[in-house]
DNA sequence: AACGACATGTCGCATGCCGACATATCATCA
DNA sequence: TGATGATATGTCGGCATGCGACATGTCGTT
């Protein structure tokens, strides 16, 4: 019996960044590069390229919807991480502790 | 004056993954394969493709260096990191760990 | 009215991953 | 001896992605 997160393929950092930003609440495209560029302590700034492809992806993947927000003062197109999507960043968050925890003990940092 | 670290565009997982092998010992190509996939528990297998399309570019960028190993019984061409490739991987790791603690910290997960 | 911030989106180029293929050496064993 | 599989290096083409540039429009402030 497998577990759902199977796929093990890297997410890109835009894909982590858009999933972290989303996990603690949703928003829309122009607010998450804000967000992201404020959650990378201003070393990432997103293209809408980059956005709103990245997020199309992960709506046919269907790590994120859509959902109406209360707000509709203006066309905000509004996105949600779903449990899918939670799962998928944490299972790319544990890939990338491994990784660094075998990195650090090969350069024999320590901070394992 | 600026440092040397300044490119703070993400590695890729390969690219990662070669310094850190090359990070404890020189090696030759085919050996890093197995290698990595040791060091990340057998999630990674490159292909060749991507190894020495890696190695190419990590060479023209004098991340990496060629050198002659003593043994010669067989066409080896062994790679070893030079110090700019070990700042860089120092500095992908950090980036690493920092989004892993906001990311971790937005989950709620603790950990961090 | 003009400007800048807000907001969503498309297009095309460059890059990188990776499976498939090509080639050759070396050790083992029937 | 000849076949097989592991070792070893490399190329090529297709595909996905990131991202700068462009397009379009709204809203608030001056």
């Amino acid at each position: 019996m497998r577990h759902v997160v199977d796929e093990q393929q890297p997410l890109s950092e835009a894909v982590f960044l858009i999933l972290t930003s989303l996990a603690e609440r949703p928003n829309h495209g122009y607010a998450l590069i804000k967000d992201i560029e404020e959650l990378s302590g201003g070393r990432v700034r997103l293209s809408t390229g980059t956005l709103f492809g990245a997020l199309r992806r992960m709506l046919e993947a269907e790590w994120i919807e859509r959902y109406e927000a209360e707000d509709t003062s203006r066309d905000k197109q509004t996105y949600r991480i779903n449990p899918a999507g939670r799962e998928r960043l944490i299972g790319d968050l544990n890939r990338m502790r491994a990784l660094t925890r075998s990195a650090a003990s090969r350069l024999k940092m320590g901070g394992r």
